[in-house]
DNA sequence: TCTGGGGTCCTAGGACCC
DNA sequence: TCTGGGGTCCTAGGACCC
């Protein structure tokens, strides 16, 4: 039997702050924190800030006592320079291998070509190192999950294995998956780790022996995938053109809360502006947008409300005034006073590419805007004057319905919204 | 007081169609 | 006024990742 080709995931460490060390060396050995965009959460640490205990993903708050006490340098992130150094990286690799998949900014799965040693994958990782200066793990394995396993090894044993290890190579790989607690398996969240559990399942090697039928039933198909994938069954492909991006979001939270919908409007315009402009820069056309609204989830004794809400826009469009349109009427909708509002987030979705757009595939009239469409259906609440079956909107491409049974349609797939809805109450008696 | 932002995929259930 | 079955599409929301 032909041995299956191997996969390698590189991983650069501590992504952001070895970025920033690149620029400033004076801080190569002391402890580094690199703040999220509000500068309210810590997404990136040093080795000497992780010794220190601080966790990933923590409240900047939370932290200002260690951080004080040992004096931990403080970084606004610069994702313009992450991103420049993350083509560096990437081109390197690029050049070494036949097939790579840049998986995210910092992380990319490569096909090594068939021979290829671990003296090899040393040899590149020293190269990545001298020419961009970012240190990198890399994890071999013959499926992607066990090429991040093999990462997370790599990584968390960097004095034996020097950055590098390969499970293929390893006399015993069963050994390493029972040191690994389930959890700390690439996509294994709190929710499956629950349910993993709940099998009796608490490592990498148990979940490796489980029992087929047991995982789908529990964890789906993804679960499933993922029995396979430890077992050695390449279930994830690599995929080395990158997908059609599917949307574009835009979303920001409040340092403090906001309750009015003029407050609401101004952030949302923002969120328009950029996310437009993304999509512009991509040539891409969206045809849907949806508006998300949000209390403080992390004040559970205060009133919660969260909303969203999407439409088909009436032509695929980048233009930040169409956009805009709708995107305010949509959050009018969405709006309830006396919340103390946190964040407020845009999507524009269901995008299409703006060189293959051909206008005739979506001309369609135009949609009324939702409010239209709201005081249409509050006009025939009025008028059926059934508030036990209010008539509710149902659904974005506009069938009204109520609980007793009868239903308008005002257009579905190429929704035209031409129904008369005066006829209802004649149609209903 | 302060708690990120931007993604993808999957599923459940309603709505729709034949 | 009540009555069907099965396939598919759509949306909201959950879960996860970096």
């Amino acid at each position: 039997m032909v041995p299956l080709p191997k996969i390698a995931l590189v991983d650069c460490n501590n992504f952001f702050c070895s970025c920033e060390r690149v620029f400033d060396p004076a801080l190569m050995g002391k402890p580094v924190v690199v703040l999220s965009n509000n500068d309210g959460c810590i997404i990136s640490r040093s080795d000497e800030a992780k010794a220190l205990g601080i966790p990933m993903g923590a409240p900047l708050h939370e932290q200002e006592e260690v951080i004080r006490k040992h004096g931990v340098r403080i970084l606004s992130s610069n994702y313009t320079l992450y991103g420049d150094m993350s083509a560096r990286v990437m081109s390197i690799l690029r050049d070494e291998v036949p097939a790579i998949e840049v998986y995210s900014i910092d992380e990319a799965f490569l096909r090594l070509p068939k021979g290829f040693t671990e003296e090899q994958a040393r040899a590149l990782r020293a190269k990545v190192l001298q020419w961009t200066g970012i240190p990198v793990c890399i994890g071999i394995g013959s499926t992607k999950l066990l090429a991040k396993l093999a990462n997370r090894h790599a990584k968390r044993n960097k004095g034996l294995t020097g950055g590098v290890f390969d499970f293929e190579n390893y006399w015993d790989p069963d050994g390493i998956m029972a040191e690994t607690p389930a959890d700390g398996l690439w996509g294994v969240g709190k929710n499956l780790s629950l349910r993993l559990k709940a099998m009796g399942v608490s490592t990498a090697l148990q979940f490796k022996r489980a029992d087929p039928a047991a995982v789908r039933k529990s964890m789906g198909v993804v679960g499933e995938r993922m029995l396979r994938e430890l077992n050695g069954i390449p279930c994830l492909e690599l995929e080395e053109m990158p997908p059609d991006r599917k949307g574009v979001m835009a979303s920001r939270s409040f340092g403090s809360p906001v309750e009015s919908l003029a407050e609401r409007e101004e952030a949302l315009a923002n969120h328009v502006a950029r996310a437009s402009a993304k999509i512009r820069g991509f040539g891409l056309l969206a045809t849907r947008l949806e508006v998300l609204l949000r209390t403080n989830r992390f004040k559970p004794h205060e009133p919660q409300y969260r909303a969203s809400r999407s439409v088909l826009l009436p032509r695929p469009t980048h233009s930040t005034a169409e956009l805009m349109t709708a995107a305010r009427d949509l959050l009018r909708t969405l709006y309830r006073p006396g919340f103390r509002y946190k964040k407020t987030g845009l999507l524009l979705g269901d995008l299409v590419c703006e060189e293959e757009y051909q206008p005739e595939l979506f001309d369609r009239p135009a949609a009324p805007s939702v409010i239209a469409i709201d005081r249409i259906v509050d006009e025939i609440n009025r008028r059926l004057g059934d508030p036990r079956h209010p008539v509710v909107l149902r659904a974005a491409q506009g069938t009204l319905c109520t609980g007793k049974g009868w239903r308008m349609r005002t257009g579905h797939r190429s929704p035209s919204y031409t129904t008369d809805w005066k006829e209802l109450p004649v149609a209903r008696a």
